[in-house]
DNA sequence: ATACATCGACTACAAATGTAATCAAACATA
DNA sequence: TATGTTTGATTACATTTGTAGTCGATGTAT
């Protein structure tokens, strides 16, 4: 069983360097590092770090151009941020999707297009499931 | 500003110790550890560590019962949950809900049930916001 | 050519985390 | 009473994480 693939556990400051290359890729570590001068203060240094770690984790690839890499994502934003949902469902709401809508609605407004786009999940649905 | 309240970063380990007690408490550190005995695989003194840095944290209060303690926590299920709903929900899907209870419903199977108590919550917002 | 600027690689280092072991005090037991 | 047991307190220690700094090779400007 060679390719038994374990999850990569990406750290938080991880998450945000990923996250931008989510948003475009293939990208330098200086495209990198100014894309994240909005959201975090961070050092340039600090930055590559971490495109360093994500590519060890094998989170990441590049590839050389010039004296530059070119860093793109290894792995979907979609596959990563539905298998943190199910973990995350599953660990504080025993895996049940409603109670987790629950308090997120009672903690924040929900908006009338919440709700429409909601609707329009369980219509779709109940299409499929009749 | 005294009490300026900073969330308690609650790691992995720690929210499973601070799970058993919320199921139940008050309880003793030997209670916990062997309920935690069902799903976790823990030492006896790693168990105690966790109550230890909880109590540190503030997250676990306790009262001494002749040498043992008697602990019990000291924010709600409730409370945590929807903080750390929020935040997830902010972070990976732009606090969006709905994105989230799709990919969710397209990585697991929505059960039934699931459905209807969504369907519920949605009549229950819509009769608050007419 | 010379001197700086920049890149990735490697190193640094404290705090948090996972995972216990040791220690001293209090209890229980022979 | 001497000994082993159990408790919380303290200490241990490797790994991960946040947050950079240094170094050697390469590229750029004078």
């Amino acid at each position: 069983m060679s390719n038994m693939q374990d999850k990569p556990e990406i750290s938080n400051a991880e998450f945000e360097v990923l996250d931008v290359l989510w948003d475009d890729h293939p990208a330098t570590s200086n495209d990198v590092v100014v894309r994240l001068n909005d959201k975090k203060d961070w050092h340039e240094k600090t930055v590559k770090t971490l495109l360093g770690r994500l590519v060890k984790k094998g989170v990441l690839g590049f590839e050389k151009q010039q004296r530059q890499y070119l860093y793109y994502p290894l792995i979907a934003r979609e596959d990563y941020t539905k298998k943190e949902t199910t973990n995350f469902v599953s660990r504080l709401f025993k895996g049940k999707i409603a109670p987790m809508v629950a308090g997120f609605a009672n903690q924040n407004s929900l908006s009338k297009q919440d709700v429409s786009e909601l609707k329009a999940l369980i219509k779709e649905w109940e299409q499929k499931n009749d």
